[in-house]
DNA sequence: AAGAACTCCTGGATGC
DNA sequence: TGCATCCAGGAGTTCT
């Protein structure tokens, strides 16, 4: 699933082929690729042809192309579980939907490269937006992004102060780390290997947290997610900006994660799966004992 | 009103 | 072999 480094992996293969293009067309495949759009397909192709990208920004797993030149102020997208951006020549492609079908929107450049959005499970989504202040007030961003948090890479991120946050709730720790409204960035595989990292139960209550094991596990989120862009960062294709974080590069480094009856990496007991809200979380049974105070859910 | 459940979706893996 | 079922989950929406 793509969560931060991988978002981050993509914005970086984009800004080299989106910086100063114009962008010329817009074409939606796929209806629901536009569904956040208030007018839908039309008014997202409207608002953002005629637009020049400036810069290529991120804030967790949320990002934007800002415009000049455009009624709307920023392409934003979201990757879901399974989006990923693809570059081509478009004298390359049909006007038909390309990459097996699951081509959801093209974006045309005057330098006549294309950039595909690509979505197998479409939880994905293209929205052209307004900026404005986020809630703390920290940074302008697109009014959609605005309940987002700082993510951990940002210079607004104060760890000690999501920290605060996240013990003044009144839930499991690991539902508090996937809240992109306290921290952003971290999905269900980071979540699982910090959680591992701080050797801290997933049910774990978090108003029984101390503030320096709050602070623990945050920090252990972002070394985890920071070396996961290190070793996703380090080659990719310009016609394919990789987004898989499944199989690749970081799988063989996980911990926890997809690791179900493997040995734990610390002390050998065979890592176990749980579900977790209809997913699922696993951890390492002898480093991550449930808490007597774990989070019990309202009945 | 905070927190938890529900919902959207596709295709590869699994089971009989 | 073929069909049915399961499973993956980010985040907006709805419910309690």
């Amino acid at each position: 699933m793509p969560e931060l480094p991988e978002v981050e992996t993509v914005r970086r293969g984009l800004l080299p082929v989106l910086t100063e293009r114009r962008i010329i067309g817009l074409i939606v495949f796929r209806d629901r690729a536009a569904r956040r759009q208030a007018g839908g397909p039309a008014e997202l192709a409207a608002t953002v042809v005629g637009g020049r990208v400036g810069e290529v920004a991120r804030r967790g797993k949320y990002l934007w192309l800002q415009l000049a030149d455009s009624p709307a102020e920023a392409l934003v997208a979201h990757l879901g579980m399974s989006g990923q951006f693809r570059v081509a020549r478009s004298a390359d492609l049909p006007a038909a939907p390309a990459y097996r079908g699951q081509e959801r929107v093209r974006l045309v450049l005057d330098d006549g490269h294309s950039v595909s959005f690509v979505d197998q499970r479409t939880f994905g989504w293209l929205l052209a937006d307004s900026l404005g202040p986020d809630q703390a007030g920290d940074r302008v961003v697109p009014v959609s992004v605005g309940h987002v948090a700082p993510d951990p890479f940002e210079p607004a991120y104060e760890p000690a102060r999501a920290a605060q946050r996240l013990r003044q709730r009144r839930t499991g720790v690991k539902r508090a780390l996937l809240d992109q409204t306290l921290v952003s960035g971290i999905g269900n595989i980071y979540a699982d290997e910090a959680l591992w990292a701080a050797r801290l139960h997933p049910d774990r209550a978090t108003d029984t947290l101390s503030q320096r094991s709050a602070v623990a596990v945050l920090d252990a989120a972002a070394e985890v997610m920071s070396a996961a862009l290190a070793s996703g960062g380090t080659s990719f294709d310009p016609l394919y900006v990789n987004v898989n974080g499944e199989s690749g590069w970081f799988e063989r480094d996980l911990a926890v994660y997809g690791r179900t009856g493997l040995p734990c990496r610390r002390c050998s007991a065979p890592v176990v799966r749980e579900s977790f809200t209809n997913r699922s979380s696993h951890r390492c049974p002898r480093c991550q004992r449930r808490p007597v105070a774990a989070h019990r859910r309202a009945a």
